[in-house]
RNA sequence: CGGGCAAUAGCGCAGUUGGUUAGCGUACUAGUCUGGGGGACUAGGGGUCGGCGGUUCGAAUCCGCCUUGCCCGACCA
């Protein structure tokens, strides 16, 4: 609280740590990996989920809710799947004083427990395409964790959706991509690529894998979100087959898609400063603080003056508070600023003599003088304008800190950089042509930890070049970084 | 899971050749003054020194194991 948080330059991970800690979003907990998140964290992901639900139910979906214990067995009937999570798995072996038949897998994913269901709810092309999503809390244990970014228990939504065709599948897996690119956009203000990952990153039991990829301020690349084509894998493992049109049988078509309590990290990583907290005005648990500058013997008449505004910005439909305590205003004005509210009204005599208040952005610190009738207007005017320059200033950042490589010696040189500034250098995002083989990504990674984010779906023409890595013909156009 | 560092009041830390009643700053509580960028003074409350075990007449201090956190690596829809 009184205590300054370490600065970006200084040290990142600890400013991002102080950030989590001291805005009070978050706290450890007695368990290795697993967090507590505070009211004012659980705020913005009340508030992110809340609006990506709304958009799940426009484009045709419903909440369900599939159990937290899957038994063992059914990880193992789809060989990927079972091979990509066995090392995060955590395993009920005992329940009710007594060892259980079966071991039970707390959830890493629902996949399998839902598309043992979908066998028994589907029989004919009539009951497709089936469109569930569920809002959960899952497992994957994890060797290294960080707050809100890897933990082992994390909250999230999956969607797991049948259809009749390849192409009816495909289809939806795009959509909730570009849901996703959109959400991610207009509502958190970040900057995304959206497209499609590498055979060697995607997800276990998938065909295809998806991703929406942003860059944080010490210029890595954060996974936002992942929708995936899982062809017929489920529902072959699962004997899923329907009826179809023409009265034969196929397998169903599958995908799945999700974005989790990482987000509220990748928020707090992009928009930040070494103040405190900085947030998209539709996420902040208040959109204005008011805060009344006072003597013990002015003190009645302003916070009338100030009680009055406050009724006006509610009535507008604001979300206000009004800090009335005795603690200095310097000190409120560092404090509100570290929790991340969007707008602070300062008014004390002068104002109240002037019939005007000061009003304080967060991200951009500048201060405007404006008359009280005016502040209803003029607020819902300034969130609404930091809502459009926090994304686009974070698409500046990222735009600046991303370069066109042609081959490996540039890449090697590009992500080389000595790190001055923020954390070590990670060089930021190269865009570059790829052959689409294992062995020049890998030797890369190997190299550099540098991978491949994604091939961004909006960038796939002209491929006509050699692969940045090792020569080849290329056929595709990927993004490279270091990513969390 | 391997290597390194750390854990003492809410937070940040000091204390330790082993010795009575564990200390400082800050925060907290009460009061007075103060108040436009983290204010001053006075008086208070707050501790199983991360846990378990060992050595010892005596352990925050020495030893062992464990837990949690941070950094580096391995791993990672």
């Amino acid at each position: 609280m009184a205590e300054k948080i370490t600065s970006r330059s200084v040290d990142y991970s600890q400013w991002y740590i102080d950030i989590v800690l001291k805005a009070k979003l978050a706290d450890y907990s007695p368990v290795k990996g697993s967090m507590v998140i505070r009211p004012r964290g659980y705020a913005i992901w009340e508030r992110l989920r809340d609006e990506l639900d709304r958009r799940f139910k426009e484009t045709g979906h419903q909440n369900a809710y599939f159990p937290l214990f899957i038994p063992m067995s059914f990880l193992k009937k789809e060989a990927e799947h079972v091979e990509g999570f066995s090392p995060e798995l955590a395993v009920v072996t005992h329940a009710g004083g007594e060892e259980l038949e079966e071991p039970l897998v707390v959830r890493p994913t629902s996949e399998t427990i839902i598309w043992s269901k979908y066998r028994d709810w589907i029989q004919s092309y009539r009951d497709l395409p089936l469109l569930y999503n569920q809002w959960a809390n899952v497992v994957r244990w994890e060797k290294r964790t960080r707050l809100f970014l890897r933990t082992s228990e994390f909250l999230w939504q999956e969607g797991h959706t049948a259809h009749e065709t390849r192409a009816e599948a495909v289809a939806e897996t795009e959509l909730m991509l570009e849901v996703y690119r959109k959400f991610a956009e207009e509502y958190l203000c970040l900057p995304v690529i959206a497209g499609k990952k590498s055979e060697s990153e995607k997800f276990a039991g998938a065909v295809d894998t998806y991703s929406i990829e942003a860059m944080m301020q010490d210029k890595k690349a954060l996974q936002a979100g992942t929708s995936h084509f899982l062809g017929q894998n489920f529902a072959k493992a699962f004997d899923v087959q329907y009826q179809t049109r023409e009265g034969g049988l196929d397998y169903v078509w599958a995908t799945s898609w999700g974005v989790s309590t990482r987000l509220v990290g990748a928020i707090i990583m992009t928009h930040s400063d070494d103040k405190g907290l900085v947030l998209p005005p539709v996420l902040a648990q208040e959109e204005v603080v008011i805060v009344p500058i006072f003597k013990t013997d002015t003190k009645a008449e302003v916070l009338a003056y100030t009680d009055k505004i406050l009724a006006a910005l509610k009535a507008a439909g604001r979300r206000v508070v009004l800090d009335a305590d005795d603690n200095s205003p310097g000190w409120k004005f560092a404090e509100w600023e570290m929790r991340g509210v969007p707008l602070r009204i300062e008014a004390g005599p002068k104002d109240m003599a002037a019939g005007t208040v000061v009003i304080a952005r967060r991200d951009t610190g500048e201060k405007v003088v404006v008359a009280v009738a005016e502040i209803p207007a003029k607020v819902a005017e300034l969130l609404a304008a930091m809502q459009k320059d926090l994304l686009e200033k974070a698409r500046a950042f990222r735009e600046a800190n991303t370069h066109d490589i042609a081959d490996y010696p540039a890449m090697l040189a590009f992500y080389s950089k000595e790190g001055a500034g923020i954390d070590s250098a990670t060089g930021g995002f190269a865009r570059g042509l790829w052959c689409g083989g294992r062995e020049c990504e890998a030797k890369l990674k190997a190299d550099t930890k540098v991978t491949i984010r994604n091939m961004p779906a909006d960038q796939q023409q002209d491929i006509n070049g050699a692969c940045c890595l090792c020569g080849a013909p290329a056929k595709h156009r990927a993004i490279f970084a270091r990513s969390y």
